[in-house]
This record gives C-alpha cells, structure tokens and sequence, in this order.
RNA sequence: GCCCCUAUCGUCUAGCGGCUAGGACAGCGGCUUCUCAAGCCGUUAACCCGGGUUCGAUUCCCGGUGGGGGCACCA
C-alpha cells in the first residue's frame, strides 16, 4: 500500500513489486536518483509496491554516513518507499526483510545449497561457480588474454518493457560464492528479487548485459524470471566530455542541489523529462500528472545528456510560482546557513520585503545572498565593469548631484511617490527617468541588476539612500 | 578484440509511410521598460551515411559509421 496517496489508475493493491537497490558506496548520485524515480513513478502508477534494498555486501566500501545519504536524498525527493529500512535507519518495515543485504547472509547460503544440491553450481579453487548446460571447450580469451572454458548453450531471451526482444549468448560459467565466502552481486540481487517477490526490474541499461547471467540464474533455482526493463542512461553534458556522467562531473550529486537549495520537485519534474515524455509538449507537469501518465513502454531507448541549464531553468519556474510563505521559509532556510545569516533576518519585516522583491528575479535560491547584499551592508562589492559602462554614458555625475540636491526634498513613503520626485526632476533637467536611474543604482547598490530603483531607495530609506548617493560621488 | 543497446536542431524531445518535421532549454533580434530578470513576439538550427522494401521513406529491413554500455572471485 502506498503511503504517499499516488492511487490513481488501480482501484486495488496491484501485485507490482519493484525496488530501487542502491549500494551505499559513495554519494548519492543524478543517475541513482532517476533509477529511483522512475521505480517510484511506477509502483505509484500502478498502485504497487515500493522497495528499497540496501546492497551493503561490499564491507570495505560501505559507509553509514552514505547509507544515511540515500535515505535523506530520497526523502527529500519526496520518493518515499513502502518497504525496506525506516527513513530514520532504525529499524525497517515490510513483510520480506532483512532489507539489507549484509543482513541476509543465510538466505544466500540456503540459494547456494539448493544449486549445490541439484547439480547447478559446483566449488573450484574455493569458489562456487554456477553451472551452465551444454558441451563445454576450451577458447583462447583476447580481452583477458588466457585460456577458458566456455558453454554452447541456447541464446537467452531477455523481453525487456522498454528496449523489446533483447538477445544474449551465456557461455561461460560464472562465480556465485567468492573463495572469501562472500557472494556476489548478481547472485544477492537474483536471489533478494525472488525472496522479495520483486515484479518488474527497472534498472539503468548498464545491467543489461548483466541480465543473461540473471536469467540463467533465475531458470537454475526454478524460479520464472520477473519483468525487465532497462532505462537509459544518463551522459555527461558536451562541455563535461564523453561517456556516462559519474559522480566526479559538476552537477551529479544530489546533495548539490539540496544544498543550493534547489526545490525538490523541479529537480524530479526535470529528472522525469530525461529519458520519457508524456507524448506531447508538458513539460512542467505536478508530480500526481506525472504518476498518473507514467509507463514503461514511453521511455526512451536512447541515453540522455545532462543539462544543467535545462534544470536551472525548471527551478525558476518552481521557485515563481512559491506562494510568498513558502518562499519566505526556503530564503530563511538559507540565510541560516550564511554567516551573517542572523544579522540579515533580524529585522523580520525588512528582510522579508526585500526577499519579496528578490523572488521574481532570482533562479534559484541560492542567488538571494549576493543578489541582496546591499540591502543588508553598507560594504558591498561595485562591479568594476558596470560601473566603467554606467560612468562613460552622458554625464552620470552632474546626474547624481542633481539627484543629491533634490533628495531631501522629495517624498519617500511609496514607489509611486519616488518615481514622481524623480521624474519631477527629470522635466525640469530636460532629461528621463533613465538619466538618473543607471548611475543612482550603480551609487546605490554597486550594479546593474536588481528591482527598481525606486523599490530600493524606499526600502533603504532617504537618509541611507542619500548617504550612499553622496559617497560615491566624493568617491 | 568480443557481445549488447542506440541514432531527429548545440541539448532534452514530439513524430509511430504522405507533415511548411512540432515543442522546450540555450543562442540571436524585437516589444515592454528605470536596470536586470521574467513575460510576450519573432528568429537561427535537425531527420548520420549507403543500400533495399514501397507509388512514396525521418518513419520498415539490411549494412556501415557515430555514440553508449558490458565482458572480474566490483556493485
């Protein structure tokens, strides 16, 4: 049963089972996160069930500190799993558990007996090695420049949801049980899919050739294989080079994004647009329009580049349409995090109008610290390049001591009011708005990019306004 | 080297035998305007190549080429 209300197309508890099985090795990364999604996308979609399974067998690797990144980068997400350890790491829920692997050690050790016992595994050099059917001879290997044994056996016929008919030649027998005792990968993640009645795999498309080995185990512990589908993968941007993106490359991990502050639901609206499409223009679609038009066969064969531009994007949409309270605790949540972060939310009223007048104009959270220093500093940085531009157009400093001069006079309580003592002036001088506009900025908050003038002399105040007006003109 | 997957603008993609090949991001131009964004309007830009099949191929088939992945007592 669904804990996060995504019911829509069964009436009833479908029987589709499927996990997402993250290895707890290192961080948390864009590809994992869109394996999880699209296993969520579709447990949700079909009312199903979904599980997560900590694959933790390699001990040299594992990391608690990365076992807690994947149950935090998964809730963040919002993809939240009907099975497998509880969030918080104590303890777990479902009916199939242990959901960590290091924890299942006698189950493998039962599935390694059964193939003993039936002939379809043998021990050689202190390893048990499954056992492929057929007439054996001996081949020279280039890759790996030694002599083995191969198998002629049937073709294995993989039915993939998403690439169709797939077909593989096993030939080889491969290693189920280390002569460390330990097993391996593709023997625990056969044996916990059956154990935990898993329906559907959806996996990244690097596991398709990985997927003949599975078939073969599947037949040789008697066990109908379940349904595959292999997604594609997710490659670098151009610019980041060839080959599939890897934690190493500049926007790949997900703690990123969380710690930019970047809203979660863009991140999987745009995570969902990579490698499927609704089949038609949506792009930005509510998660619960996303589950409900979610299917297999709508995925794309073909790999996909990352573009971070694309996903900048997406968050500036979200981050537009934040209802101001929202909005309000996500620049909260940030400024706590600065180092002068207390400073600048003192004063509560203050912060918020300028938080207000940031949002429209900001990308992503992230911008709000240097896109509002000067409101909260009288020290801020001047762009050398905008001031050199500002400063050779017309005469900006007969302008400013034009400006100067009129300023105390001149009302301050709205922008409306502003705005007409400025243009006032303006008729008077023979000039524009824009005459006085450029340099007045630049004086005041050293750039060229921000709300209105008028919104910042008001939220500064005359006298702040003036100061700073005065100074850089003895400057 | 062998095996598998794949191929539409720079990028994400729509297309499922006949279309002026559509949308989005990025780029460029304009409108708006007090700047910067946003918004609106416009615009540059693609069917990898060669054979078939067909009256007709971006679409179906085959072969190349390009891209990706896999070939362990890693996961």
């Amino acid at each position: 049963m669904s804990i996060s209300g995504y019911l829509i197309s069964e009436p009833t508890m479908s029987s589709v089972r499927v996990r997402f099985a993250p290895s707890p090795t290192g961080f948390f990364h864009i590809g994992s996160a869109r394996t999880a999604l699209f296993n969520w996308l579709y447990a949700r979609h079909t009312g199903g069930t979904f599980i997560l399974r900590i694959e933790d067998t390699d001990q040299a690797r594992n990391s608690e500190a990365y076992l807690k990144l994947i149950y935090d980068s998964l809730t963040w997400l919002g993809l939240d799993w009907d099975e497998g350890p509880n969030p918080n790491g104590v303890g777990e829920r479902g009916n199939f558990g242990p959901y960590r692997q290091s924890q299942r050690a006698a189950i493998y050790h039962k599935y390694k007996q059964q193939l003993l016992a039936n002939g379809r595994a043998y021990e050689k050099d202190g390893a048990v090695w499954f056992k492929l059917l057929g007439e054996r001879y001996k081949v020279f290997d280039d890759h790996r420049k030694k002599e083995v044994e191969k198998v002629k056996t049937a073709p294995v016929v993989i039915a993939d949801r998403i690439r169709g008919r797939v077909e593989r030649q096993e030939d080889e027998d491969f290693v189920i049980f280390r002569s460390d005792g330990n097993p391996v990968f593709h023997f625990v993640n056969v044996v916990d899919d059956i154990e935990m009645k898993v329906s559907h795999i959806i996996r990244g498309e690097d596991h398709l050739s990985n997927t003949s080995k599975h078939v073969r185990l599947y037949e040789g512990i008697g066990v109908t294989p379940p349904v595959f589908a292999h997604i594609p993968l997710i490659l670098k941007a151009p610019e980041m080079g060839q080959g599939k993106m890897s934690k190493r490359d500049k926007g790949a991990l997900i703690e990123e994004y969380q710690q930019r502050h970047f809203l979660p639901e863009a991140l999987v609206n745009y995570l969902a647009l990579l490698g499927w499409n609704p089949g038609d223009d949506r792009e930005k679609m509510p998660l619960a329009e996303i589950v409900q038009l979610f299917d297999l066969p709508a995925v794309n064969q073909s790999n996909a580049k990352f573009d971070g531009r694309k996903l900048a994007h997406m968050n500036m949409v979200y981050l537009l349409e934040q209802p101001a309270e929202k909005f309000m605790a996500l620049a909260s949540e940030y400024f706590a995090k600065q180092p002068n972060g207390a400073a600048i939310m003192a004063n509560e009223a203050y912060f918020r109008e300028i938080m207000l007048l940031a949002q429209p104009k900001i990308k992503s959270i992230d911008e709000l610290g240097a896109y509002t220093v000067y409101f909260f500093t009288d020290d801020f940085p001047t762009d050398p390049k905008v001031k050199e531009k500002i400063m050779a157009k017309g005469d900006p400093k007969a302008r400013l001591a034009e400006l100067i001069a009129a300023l105390p006079a001149m009302a301050f309580s709205t922008d409306a009011a502003i705005e007409a003592g400025i243009k006032a002036l303006a008729e008077g001088m023979g000039l524009g708005f824009g005459d006085y506009q450029a340099v007045a900025r630049l004086a005041v908050s050293g750039t060229n990019a921000g709300p209105s003038i008028t919104s910042i002399f008001r939220v500064l105040g005359k006298e702040r306004s003036l100061a700073r007006l005065q100074r850089f003109m003895a400057g």
